[in-house]
DNA sequence: CGAATATCTGTAATATTATCACAATGCAAC
DNA sequence: GTTGCATTGTGATAATATTACAGATATTCG
């Protein structure tokens, strides 16, 4: 049987949930947040894996529990999770990942394999470079950043010597 | 009347156009591509401006002129200059700008207003830093990245006090 | 408590973005 | 000129995402 993707970030991955979900309810506690049953599902499956899901696969999740039907179901809970940090959208895959970084505010980066979508996140601070200073010359203020290496993991180019 | 998006990157626009088009004029010579027209018509509406375009904003035109009624039209004339480099892709916009940069292969990053959609194209090598190295321990390999830094640029902070 | 308020959920419809399949056409090489 | 390959035309559909509004639930505060 293959290592799935998952398995292949390689550290404890119980104690990775564990943390980000007691973050999530403190985080909830302090800033007065309902994190109600969609909301908190919506999180602890983001949190079984590192793979990012759509939204869709999300509300197939929710479907077969029971917690909705419609697809609005799935996007209301992501939106309430991303804006308060604790999931991510992957630009480049059109879906999401729970966020896994202790930090409370940070501008994340994400290493992605296109393939099994599992994704990890890093950090990098454009904001001191040559990036924010053309931004500043050009009279953007700076929001978001969207920070994306795409390319194929170790399993993935072993599995297949196709482009995928 | 106000400066438009495209004006206020100030240079001189049908010098940047005319350079692109013949820029692209050479690689289809150099590679054997075929420009065809409504490649060529794409690539030039797109420079137009600097704003970035969705698919359908091309195939709108594309319509206006007979070029085309449906959107694997514009699709495909999309991929095709992207995947020659003349179009990048804004992931965070689900939109498309022309390639301004001289360089045939490049690490391109994105400085975007979220309002206009006014996009500058700037660069940077992620390829030698803390991101790279992540990738690496992570065993992906890199193969595309997707660096745009989001905002509101001054005409849209100026012309308004909501968030849009 | 109970009304007022704000937030969240349920449901339907629809908008936006993107791709697939297959036939027809054009172009290039031999 | 016909074989082979890239491109285009056409129709259908898939995948992703949002709007609108009614009803339910939680929270505040008199």
């Amino acid at each position: 049987m293959p290592m799935t993707a998952a398995a292949a970030h390689d550290h404890d991955h119980d104690a990775c949930i564990d943390r980000t979900l007691s973050r999530a309810a403190d985080l909830a506690a302090a800033r007065g947040l309902r994190l109600t049953r969609a909301r908190q599902r919506a999180l602890e499956i983001l949190l079984e894996s590192h793979i990012a899901l759509g939204a869709y696969d999300l509300l197939d999740r929710f479907r077969a529990e029971g917690l909705g039907e419609r697809p609005v179901i799935a996007y209301r809970a992501l939106a309430f999770l991303q804006k308060h940090g604790l999931v991510h959208r992957i630009e480049g895959l059109n879906a999401f990942v729970a966020c896994t970084h202790p930090d409370p505010s940070h501008r994340p980066a994400f290493i992605v394999c296109r393939s099994c979508r599992m994704v990890t996140e890093a950090h990098i601070d454009l904001g001191s470079g040559v990036l924010a200073q053309s931004a500043a010359k050009v009279g953007i203020a700076v929001e978001r950043t969207v920070v994306e290496v795409m390319g194929l993991c170790e399993g993935c180019r072993e599995g297949q010597d196709h482009v995928d």
